[in-house]
DNA sequence: CCCACCCCTTACCTTTACGTCAAGGTAATG
DNA sequence: CATTACCTTGACGTAAAGGTAAGGGGTGGG
């Protein structure tokens, strides 16, 4: 109540962007993971003063990077990966060359997908019959970690 | 040519398994590694006095660490999943709670699923664009590394 | 016999991706 | 003004997954 202009919390007065705190939890981070990334490249936010500012772009930018990481690529890979989204300067050389990474990065991507889709019915089956061989038993289920 | 009764070579007089340098070239892996997955408790060779001595079964269980890797999964993670496969023993307790580990790493993979083909959706999609617009260039195709 | 080649173990080194203090700045609030 | 809560940089610690070196054994061939 009674808030100038604001709305969401102090240390929001950053103009627009959100706070390296605020995109942690967003994204269920750290900030030490967060400044890590920006240590590496993968990030370059704005700043006021000293203090960082996330404005939707970089948000993009971070959500790119989780699924990276989801999928198993290295910092520094990933980092290749976004320097594609931006690749728009015109440079040619530097183009095919990227488009060389990407076509090398998808078929490593349809490898994975294969595997993982191997597994999944591995792990299906798996688990199908020790569901089937417990019930067999009459066993209720009860899930427990 | 004149050998008693071995075929491939040197130091496959182990009787019938493979030596730990077949093995790691056959699996593009390096002799330490494998030793690394033993002391993990991932293999468990036999054992001719020292030298180990791989069958089928560790063979085996190789593939799938090495799935279970470029799946992005520790080898921890991986040692778990092994000890499904041989979960037979009928331990009904223990059953049950890997049925349920198996059941969450199906969970995780399906994410990744996803993860990956949208990761490829937005990578061809990339590419495309980036070929084409190299196309209206008039610029040919030359794949460099 | 000695060399080459493969095997063994032990032990320390490296890289990646952060976690964990430490020490201090800044802005709203009581 | 002091507190509180968030932010900053910097430096050190660590777990995972091996690499690499050191030291030793066995076997077969010239």
């Amino acid at each position: 109540m009674s808030r100038s202009g604001g709305d969401t919390d102090r240390a929001s007065g950053v103009a627009d962007g959100a706070t390296i705190g605020a995109l942690a939890t967003e994204f269920d981070l750290t900030p030490r993971t967060i400044r890590y990334y920006e240590d590496q490249g993968l990030l370059a936010p704005a700043r006021t003063g000293a203090q960082r500012v996330y404005r939707p772009e970089d948000r993009a930018r971070l959500a790119l990077i989780c699924r990276g990481k989801r999928l198993g690529f290295t910092i520094a890979e990933i980092k290749d990966f976004l320097d594609l989204y931006q690749a728009g300067d015109g440079q040619v050389e530097q183009m095919r060359y990227l488009v060389g990474r990407g076509r090398a990065r998808i078929a490593a991507l349809e490898l994975q997908l294969r595997d993982v889709q191997e597994t999944l019915k591995d792990l299906n089956g798996m688990v199908g019959t020790a569901t089937e061989h417990l019930r067999r038993l009459g066993i209720e289920e009860g899930a427990e970690p």
